[in-house]
DNA sequence: GGGATTGAGCACCAATTGGGTGCTATTTGG
DNA sequence: CCAAATAGCACCCAATTGGTGCTCAATCCC
């Protein structure tokens, strides 16, 4: 059983792929083709990402031969978060919590009495910071800039209290 | 579309209500019909989710009448990211990463050259770190403890470099 | 001992979701 | 006009999740 929680939709991950893929040909066009030659993912999929990351004003495109896309913003301005958003809609943690979007299907019957709304709430928005505060161009320069990133996280989350003793529970 | 990434599977939720109210109830034995007449789940639902708890270690049970469950250890010893595991499997990120378990069947294509695992199980391991940094009794005891508590959350994903401007994806 | 209560195990079904494709229209360069 | 390339949308299939049925085993109380 593969968990659902950290795990990404291969939209996603292909849709990073391009993505990183536009950060190395930053400035230039790039065609659907010309990522599908390098990277054996199933190219019409990968071409509805981009669609997808299109709609969503990450990259920009040209139709037509010689057509292509390439990125709407330089990297360091794209967000994790942003992308994930666009490929796999709004953050939301548990069926009650849309976060923005309408309130007329948050229709969890605990909802009056539940006691895990609050802190799992501040647990979304813990990883959600994670995610906002991690930038396309950081992806790409993986190994680089070995900064303390979290200070927005850690204000959302702290509430959550100290931790506990840390046991991998893979083994 | 709710997004996958940060859900958590009803089972999950369920499974943290009725360990809440272990919680509530340490030191004494509490049924499945307790909790279930206290919250409006699936009672039998609920049943399978203690049972997989139990077969995890996290709870413990008697049988026959007057039977019940309670927590195996302190709720402080208690992680989420333990539960989560129970409940949902071994954490992965992406379908090439099972960080642990046999590596047979993790056979994606583009593995060979594909530019995202790295940063990515950085990025899962910075959510783990989270999940295995919150407490069973921290989660009861919410709005206590304001204590920085990603020490090790940091450390692992600090590599991914500086924070971005962190938009709200839900505008 | 006998029945009621409560958990254990396992198989099974139904709804949802995600992965992936087909098809057609539209734009652009040559 | 033709070829290349994106836009839009509907659709199918496999996997996962939500939820149940049924049977067995343990325990308490009379
Ligand atoms: S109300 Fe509680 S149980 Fe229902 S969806 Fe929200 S967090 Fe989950
Ligand atoms: S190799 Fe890359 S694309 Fe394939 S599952 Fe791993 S991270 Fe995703």
């Amino acid at each position: 059983m593969l968990n659902p929680l950290l795990k990404l939709t291969k939209r996603t991950e292909y849709g990073l792929i391009a993505l990183l893929h536009l950060v190395d040909r930053e400035g230039e066009i790039v065609s659907v083709r010309e990522v599908g030659d390098r990277y054996p993912v199933p190219r019409r999929l990968l071409a509805e990402t981009l669609k997808d990351l299109g709609r969503a004003g990450i990259v920009e495109s040209q139709r037509g031969a010689g057509g292509g896309y390439w990125l709407a913003r330089p990297a360091e301005a794209i967000t994790l978060g942003e992308i994930v958003a666009a490929l796999e809609g709004a953050p939301s943690l548990t069926s009650c919590q849309d976060l923005g979007a309408a309130r007329t299907d948050g229709e969890c019957d605990v909802q009056e009495v539940c006691p895990i709304r609050s802190p799992l709430t501040r647990l979304r928005q813990g990883i959600w910071a994670l995610l906002e505060g991690t930038t396309l161009r950081s992806l790409a320069n993986t190994s680089l800039h070995p900064t303390a990133l979290f200070s927005s996280a850690q204000a959302v989350v702290a509430p959550l209290g100290p931790a506990g003793q840390g046991e991998d529970p893979a083994a």
